[in-house]
DNA sequence: TGTGGGGTCTCCCACTATGGGAAGGTCAAG
DNA sequence: CTTGACCTTCCCATAGTGGGAGACCCCACA
């Protein structure tokens, strides 16, 4: 099958399938007229290469996990450690995240919000409570 | 002052000084021989893109931050407009990274992690259990 | 036989935000 | 006058994705 096909079985983007063959993530077939040829082996992967990008993978850590995958004798143990670094990664971003709306928020739960120019939002951006941070 | 103290003294490098000069954001004034120089104004919205950044502000939001900010007469309602937006990208944000943590460690959680190939996270990810996705 | 349209090719450029480094000018202290 | 710290501009790189140009390829339809 051609390039618009495996985009649609694989859910990547044409762009994307030749970005990621230009990478070295799959090496496609080519036929006579120049055209990539895909076999279902390769919207395999490019369907595991999504999943993995689903789940903000890295694509050099795609690249470690896809050649685990196809290789038969792998030890879980190396897939399980990748993983695991990526949960605490994906962890550490989310609590890094949530910390910044938090202390956003409190920032926003003491400005009216009406016509007035007074406004703690911009007074905390400009450093005036470095003195007071806990309030 | 010249950028080097301006950078000691806000908390920013010197290439985004530049960056951010470049991009509109301050102007500062220069000496006869080409340097940059910095007054104290300059360093405090160094400071002021600086906190904006912290908290992840995307540098047009900033610019708006930073006009708002420097406006007598703002209103502190178009400011907390800006704010709760961002607050409610980052929730948004931080919970879908979340969600990718939780269900990769779901994965990880079924996976012996030992020297056998059997590893139900590259069954995930390759989509094996499409039809069993609640477990 | 010609034409139109859809698919594909390769390149180049854009984005966000940050940093590295080169090649050169400036200035103060020794 | 040299040395070293400081400053200048300019180019390149990162990670991942998309947009678009200009050129083929192929098939159907008139």
């Amino acid at each position: 099958m051609n390039i618009g096909e495996a985009a649609r079985g694989s859910g990547v983007s044409e762009k994307m399938i030749r970005h990621y063959e230009a990478i070295g993530l799959l090496a496609p077939a080519r036929q006579a007229n120049g055209y990539r040829r895909y076999a279902a082996a390769d919207v395999a992967v490019l369907r595991f290469i999504r999943h993995a990008r689903d789940l903000a993978f890295p694509l050099e850590e795609v690249r470690r996990l896809l050649a685990l995958w196809q290789d038969r004798g792998r030890a879980s143990a190396e897939v399980r450690g990748i993983a695991l670094a990526h949960v605490a990664a994906l962890e550490e971003k989310a609590a890094s995240l949530a910390a910044m709306a938090a202390s956003l928020r409190h920032l926003a739960s003491h400005c009216h919000g009406d016509g007035r120019p007074e406004c703690p939002i911009l007074d905390g951006l400009e450093g005036k409570h470095d003195d007071h941070p806990a309030c």
